[in-house]
DNA sequence: CAACGGACCTGCCTGC
DNA sequence: TGCAGGCAGGTCCGTT
């Protein structure tokens, strides 16, 4: 699913179609998500204005006057703006009509993704009061990095990949930040030095950004708001390519599963 | 607390 | 053709 540049890639494209915008209708027709999509969404709001549209890690942020829509794409989802009439299709869980024509549909297979209504304040929501430090503000950098890793035994691929310590990094960009910086995803967090955190924090920043500007991964589920496929594939290093050589070293690029998710590195450029 | 395995859900691909 | 098994971009929960 979408990882942190897929949503921020969908948020810059829906920004322009819907914040300002009136809510006209809702139409939920699949409530069992990863939380269920509350009953009377359709009455919470009809009428009232999204005055804002925000990310936090992967989660995406509603602002209304009145509270705040929680999203979430899960593994599998999609927010897309399509053409009032088009009939959805079995995975299409979820419509909300704005003034002015665009209709927001989610559309989600493995149905891992969520909606919620928060109503004060989002940040201290339990959805979202756990999650550490964006990867794209200045906060994140190798001193944070390495003092949250201290004393900690868990595979550093691992490590960024959890979303108390920085959110945001999912599968991919986790194997493409650690061959990056020539990091082994298996090196215990603890064991890497002040200096290769400081690496590894600058070449998942720049991981991330790459990635946004070329609109995201598309390996098969994730679209953009409009449809379309991102293009950072192409740009992959590591991910995907076990047994592919190397782009450094000529090496053949190793498949493992690390913390039940495949890891793809080069055991030559990465210690 | 940290670490790990399993759970959630559907579809697609491979191999027998 | 059918079927079992593995795999997929995320996250939470329970157990050690």
């Amino acid at each position: 699913m979408p990882e942190l540049p897929e949503v921020e890639t969908v948020r810059r494209g829906l920004e322009p179609h819907i914040v300002g915008r009136v809510v006209r209708d809702v139409a939920v027709r699949c409530r069992s998500l990863r939380e269920p999509v509350p009953r009377d969404l359709a009455a919470t709001l009809v009428r009232h204005r999204l005055g804002s549209l925000t990310r936090r890690g992967k989660y995406l942020l509603f602002h209304f006057a009145h509270g705040v829509l929680i999203g979430h794409l899960g593994m599998s989802g999609s927010l897309r703006l399509v053409e009032a009439p088009t009939p959805p299709d079995k995975h299409e869980h979820l419509d909300i009509v704005f003034g002015g024509g665009a209709v927001l549909r989610f559309r989600d297979v493995r149905r891992f993704g969520l909606f919620v209504w928060c109503e004060g304040d989002p940040t201290r929501h339990r959805l979202l009061a756990n999650l550490g430090v964006e990867p794209l503000d200045d906060a994140f950098d190798g001193d944070y990095l390495h003092a949250a890793a201290r004393g900690r035994n868990v595979a550093i691929k691992n490590f960024i990949m959890n979303s108390s310590v920085v959110t945001g990094v999912g599968n991919i960009y986790a194997s493409e930040a650690l061959f990056a910086a020539g990091v082994h995803p298996e090196r215990a967090a603890g064991r890497v030095s002040r200096a290769r955190c400081g690496v590894l924090a600058k070449t998942i920043r720049a991981v991330l950004r790459k990635a946004i500007k070329e609109g995201g991964t598309s390996l098969r589920d994730f679209v953009r708001e409009d449809g379309t496929p991102g293009y950072f594939k192409v740009s992959l290093k590591v991910y995907g390519r076990e047994g592919e050589p190397c782009p450094t070293c000529a090496k053949p690029i190793k498949r493992r599963v690390i913390g039940q998710r495949s890891s793809f590195f080069c055991a030559g450029c990465q210690r």
